[in-house]
DNA sequence: AAGAGTCAACGACGCTTGTCGTAGATGTCC
DNA sequence: GGACATCTACGACAAGCGTCGTTGACTCTT
C-alpha cells in the first residue's frame, strides 16, 4: 500500500480546491481574488496563503516553485475527492447505505425532472455494465 | 424565525446520535457501552458525559432530569439530519447537484443488485409524485 | 539606486473539539 | 450512620482550524 489516503479536506480547504479544479494550476493571488468571487465570506490574502501552504504540507496540493511566484494545483481529481468525502458521510451518517444517500438526495427539491432522467440514465447504464 | 437551524453535529457528536437514533432515549451509561460495541475507539465515561452535555447546550439532544440519572433522546430526526448533512455536503462539495450525488453514490461498489432495484423504486415514485 | 509594490514565510491568537481528572451530590447496603 | 458505588458538574488540556500582522526578500519603475 503506498497511497496513504491523504487527509479530508476541512471546508475551507475545500473551498480552495474548488476553485483550483474549475480554474486549474493557480497563483495565491488568483485563488484569493476568485475565491473572494464565489464566496459571501471575504478572506484574506494572507489567509489563503497560509491555506495553501498548509495544503502543501499534508500533500493535498502540489507547489511549482520554479519561480517565484508559486504555482498552486490539486494533488487529487475533484471526482476522486468526491468519492472520498461521500464515502465519510455514508458511513458515519447513512450506516454505509448507498440506497439511504440516494433517498436523500431525490427528497430534496434540487432534483429537477432533468436531474431525474439524467439519474435514470446513470442507473440504466451502471446496471448495464455491473451484468 | 424560530427555527434556528441547530448546528451541525461533529464526528463523535454523529456517533452518539445514532445510538440514539437506534436505541431510544438512553442514559449516559447506556450510550458509552452501545458506543464501545459499535466502535473501534474507545472513549472513556466521562468524555461521553461531555459531549451529552455540549449537545444539550447546543440544543442537539434533549435531557429528562425528572430523575438522579437523566435520559437523553436524539431533538432530530435521523432522516432529518441526513438530509442536513447531506444538503451540506453536496453544496460545499458537489456544487449542489444532486444528480453528482447520486453518480457518486452508485459508482461505489456498495451498490449491490437489491440495492439498484431500490432505488429504481425510489426514483419512479419520486417521478410519479413530481407529476 | 531609491522608493514602491508584491510575495512567501513565520509566529501569534482565539475558537472549537475531544479528551479526562477530580470534586461534589445522591443513592444503597450493612 | 458509615462505607461504598454511581452519577453529574466543573475545569483543564492538547490539537486542529481559520484568522492575520509583520517581516524580510525580491522586482519594477523612474
Amino acid at each position: 500500500m503506498t497511497t496513504h489516503a491523504l487527509p479530508q479536506p476541512t471546508r475551507a480547504e475545500l473551498a480552495i480546491l474548488r476553485v483550483l479544479w474549475k480554474q486549474g494550476p493557480s497563483t495565491v493571488r488568483q485563488v484569493h481574488e476568485l475565491l473572494r468571487g464565489t464566496q459571501d465570506k471575504d478572506t484574506g490574502y494572507t489567509t489563503v496563503l497560509k491555506l495553501l501552504q498548509n495544503m502543501t504540507e499534508k500533500g493535498i496540493v502540489q507547489r511549482d516553485e520554479s519561480e517565484r511566484t508559486h504555482v498552486y494545483e490539486a494533488a487529487l481529481s475533484e471526482t476522486r475527492t468526491q468519492r472520498d468525502l461521500l464515502r465519510d458521510l455514508m458511513d458515519r451518517a447513512f450506516g454505509g447505505s448507498a440506497t439511504s444517500v440516494v433517498a436523500q438526495a431525490l427528497s430534496m427539491k434540487r432534483a429537477s425532472a432533468e436531474e431525474l432522467a439524467e439519474i435514470r440514465r446513470l442507473l440504466d447504464a451502471h446496471e448495464k455494465r455491473g451484468k
